[in-house]
DNA sequence: ACAATTTCTATATATTTATGTTAGAATAAT
DNA sequence: ATTATTCTAACATAAATATATAGAAATTGT
């Protein structure tokens, strides 16, 4: 299977509902109540958020009322950026991102397929931001009330 | 990382080195040789063609003088087919596939994304058969040989 | 009939990666 | 000082990956 790990898929989510906090006075949510709304076991979240702090995407405030934030508008964070901070650089395999990983390269007609499947991927994922994953977001959950 | 198993890489290749060997006078080859051809532990080799075999893409001939060779023409085989077999419907994460996986689908506007994504990856993977990967084959060492 | 070759089956094992938990230190607000 | 919170490291478990071992079953050629 091909597969996205659990640490794109948590932190993906984790980054939508910072977003959709993003309005709140100022920005902040703390990570035991995004536990809570998102079901994820908060120790493992904390484990998420380091790779998502250290490339900047979100800012943290230690201490009592301290909390996480992102670290920029919605609209400036993409996809990718999530991705790649939390899996390394979108690839379906590695001999894609690394010319040195296999000597079969130059000769591997397989290796060329998979490139180009990861480079569809790549540029899907460059095309979404968050502010698209809100909009989308509303979308969903308003049909839901509606009914 | 998102990242497409050994068992799909590997199974892939066996596949390709498979149709390469068609025009043989009874399209066949003995595994061993296959494993040293494509440097793959033939122990391995013997696990990932048992899914192989069972999805009806290659056919086995026991005894001395026996080996593998492809059910049907490589145009008839699609990279999906391959895929499949060995790492289940092509999907990102499980809640793609399986609509029990997650309580939270109906409002989760990131499944949708990662529903998309794998649908795209599909399409490509249904539009590759073993003869266009011999083709591509072919081309890329004859310019290695041209040169 | 026998020996050689090869697939088939099942099990074991070592290594790595992914997933998740536990415990507590460090920091800041009140 | 107390409380809330982030931060860090270590640990535990499960799954994936890769190889090895042992032998049974089938077929071919002599």
């Amino acid at each position: 299977m091909i597969r996205l790990s659990t640490k794109g898929r948590y932190g993906t989510r984790l980054m939508l509902n910072l977003a959709k906090h993003y309005r709140n006075k100022d920005h902040s949510i703390v990570l035991k109540n995004l536990s809570k709304e998102e079901d994820i076991s908060i120790r493992y979240l904390e484990q998420i958020i380091i790779p998502l702090k250290l490339n900047k995407l979100v800012k943290s405030i230690r201490g009592a009322g301290g909390g996480y934030k992102l670290a920029r508008h919605p609209s400036k964070i993409k996809l990718t950026d999530i991705l790649n901070a939390l899996e390394g650089p979108c690839c379906l395999v590695e001999c894609v991102e690394d010319d040195e990983y296999c000597q079969r390269i130059p000769v591997c007609a397989v290796h060329d397929v998979w490139k180009e499947a990861s480079s569809m991927l790549k540029n899907y994922f460059e095309s979404i931001t968050l502010e698209d994953l809100m909009k989308r977001d509303e979308k969903k959950n308003k049909k839901i009330k509606d009914k």
